[in-house]
DNA sequence: ACAAACTAATTCATATGTGTACTTTCTCCG
DNA sequence: CGGAGAAAGTACACATATGAATTAGTTTGT
């Protein structure tokens, strides 16, 4: 039987919380270009992966097929991106952003910079190393 | 000027995706208890502080007054809390977890502390402090 | 070549979040 | 006392998530 480690009991409760608050933090940081937090998200991914499927977009981004067919729609329709059917596959459609679409991917991979640099200036790289290997088991972790 | 230090650069969107597949599992884990996600944490909160106001339930589980109102509706509404007036403040509701509710709990806390082992077995003591300074910081991050 | 199985995207019901505006109630200051 | 303003909850419009069911297109095994 391992000792009990008290300070983490409630590790996902911290978890959940700190994001909950980092999210909400990012979504009033992001207000001013005009985005929503998802839609950032879907962004910044496309900025390396354009022209991606919705799977793959939805897979990047963290979240299922159902989510991202409703985030894509929106985005469409404020002229962030367009959707484009797969000549090889006639189930697949593809993701592409727009010179708007780009234009304020720009702005927000500046706010995010700002905002990583503020999460990370008092770790040492070390620490951050850590932290990444945490982020990264939370991530992969099965059931 | 700081050293380029590219593994950090994209922290924030690392913690997203990170959160993101986490939060699945821990619904996942949480499905056969019948509860959803947020009341998960609720009922957990409210096992530390039952009979706390909307306000401060809101401000427990990371979230604004708005979305606690319907939170705490729908838990109504399945039978796992209930609200009373306060009659010090006519302004102010407290909740406090039925019978049901704290059944409830302690199956959610069973299912929590299973996952909590498996996101820190693999780091040290030393490890999960910086974590929780990590994760720490960023619930704390002002604008 | 075909039926069975699989995959991609969508739709639907529902849960949860935000911001804003509104109501009610308190508090505090002149 | 009485009105300005803060605080607690709620209502509303909307963004975003999930899971289940659906539709359509592809692949596979015989």
């Amino acid at each position: 039987m391992a000792i009990a480690r008290p300070t983490h009991r409630r590790l996902f409760a911290v978890f959940d919380h700190a994001y909950g608050r980092l999210s909400r933090r990012a979504g009033a940081v992001l207000a001013d270009v005009g985005v929503k937090p998802a839609q950032a998200t879907a962004l910044v991914y496309l900025g390396y992966h354009n022209g991606c499927q919705l799977s793959e977009l939805a897979a990047g981004v963290g979240a299922g097929n159902a989510a991202v067919t409703g985030l894509v729609d929106r985005m469409v329709k404020t002229g962030l991106v367009e959707r484009r059917k797969l000549q090889s596959d006639g189930r697949g459609k593809t993701v592409h952003l727009t010179p708007d679409g780009l234009a304020k991917r720009e702005q927000v991979m500046q706010r995010l910079r700002t905002l990583d640099e503020k999460l990370s200036k008092n770790f040492t790289d070390a620490e951050m190393e850590i932290i990444y290997k945490f982020l990264h088991t939370a991530s992969e972790m099965e059931t």
